[in-house]
DNA sequence: ATTATCTATAGATCTATAGATAATGC
DNA sequence: ATTATCTATAGATCTATAGATAATGC
């Protein structure tokens, strides 16, 4: 109800939003145009403009719902078990990397602060309520993440170790 | 000597890339066009073309030269103190919020696998040659890097406190 | 001779608006 | 009446090439 354009209100947008995710998912950020976006639902690019006001807002709707969905997986993970950094880390990862391009998009994006901290909420409780110990881990987290996406690492590295040595390094008790 | 367009050999074409570099960091990547560019330099934008092949060949050159400037800075920061994580660690953040958009252009690119080990060597060092570790701890760097560059953290978060428990989390001896 | 430059332009895009037309809901 | 859609198009870009012209180096 924040924003008419993050909750998209009638089929149609909720259609076009749905189809512009999988063109951005299977193309790349290029590819999202109004032209291929609208041919993707089986309009013309100017019908677009009665759903959205503009093509910024499609993308700030898409960034939303991926935000809102790590939440969910985040606290979906946690449930499953409680108080787990290492839990939180994988269940991030995997969900980041299963959408590469939308992973991209949404942490390119200045967001609602209450939906990020709402999303690492587990990850506080998870850390013991220590703030600057949480942003670290999170930030260890969005980094391998980011690196793994954009094969920054060595194709004979062995990325789990090193996901293994940031969890262990967080979730180890302070000195 | 490895790649022409990376290593530029003319002063035309370093003026270019030095062109190129502030119009970068300037206005942003949107604003790095060929005729811009051109226009910095003070010549029509198809006589680039006499001086790299494409626009992406100015690209690269502009990431493989931020790159190794990142490997000066670190092996400066060794050599000022020896094995501290900690000194590499902010001399890092340092040298990229420096240049946020050549930051982000670097590290959008996959490059020379050898440039990269040759800039991670030093905290190899620091990190008492363990692999997993390094690559950990160059993530957290990385990801507290672009999470300020992008505005990522809360207005009232303290940054220090967070790049101060993940160099703690990661310089500490292993339980 | 060779090189750097220019003008002119091909060939593709894009986002977004204006105004007409068809379809739906009262 | 209102809404969704279409066609047509404005208005901006972009990268890159072709071919002519000026300037430089032998």
């Amino acid at each position: 109800m924040t924003d008419p354009a993050a909750r998209p209100a009638t089929d149609r947008a909720r259609q076009i939003l749905a189809a512009a995710r999988t063109l951005l998912e299977r193309e790349g950020p290029d590819a999202l145009t109004m032209r291929r976006l609208a041919g993707c639902v089986g309009i013309t690019a100017p019908s677009l403009y009665k759903h959205f006001p503009d093509k910024s807002s499609v993308v700030h709707a898409l960034a939303d719902a991926m935000l809102r969905e790590t939440a969910g997986v985040l606290a979906a993970a946690e449930a499953a078990a409680p108080g787990s950094f290492r839990a939180l880390a994988t269940a991030y990862r995997t969900h980041a990397l299963a959408h590469p391009h939308l992973y991209r998009l949404t942490t390119g994006h200045r967001l609602p602060q209450d939906l990020e901290e709402r999303a690492a909420a587990p990850l506080f409780r998870a850390l013991a309520g220590d703030e600057a110990r949480v942003r670290a881990a999170w930030a260890f987290a969005h980094g391998m993440v980011v690196m793994e996406l954009n094969g920054r690492f060595a194709t004979d590295a062995d990325v789990a170790a090193a996901w293994a040595a940031g969890i262990a390094a967080f979730a180890s008790v302070r000195l």
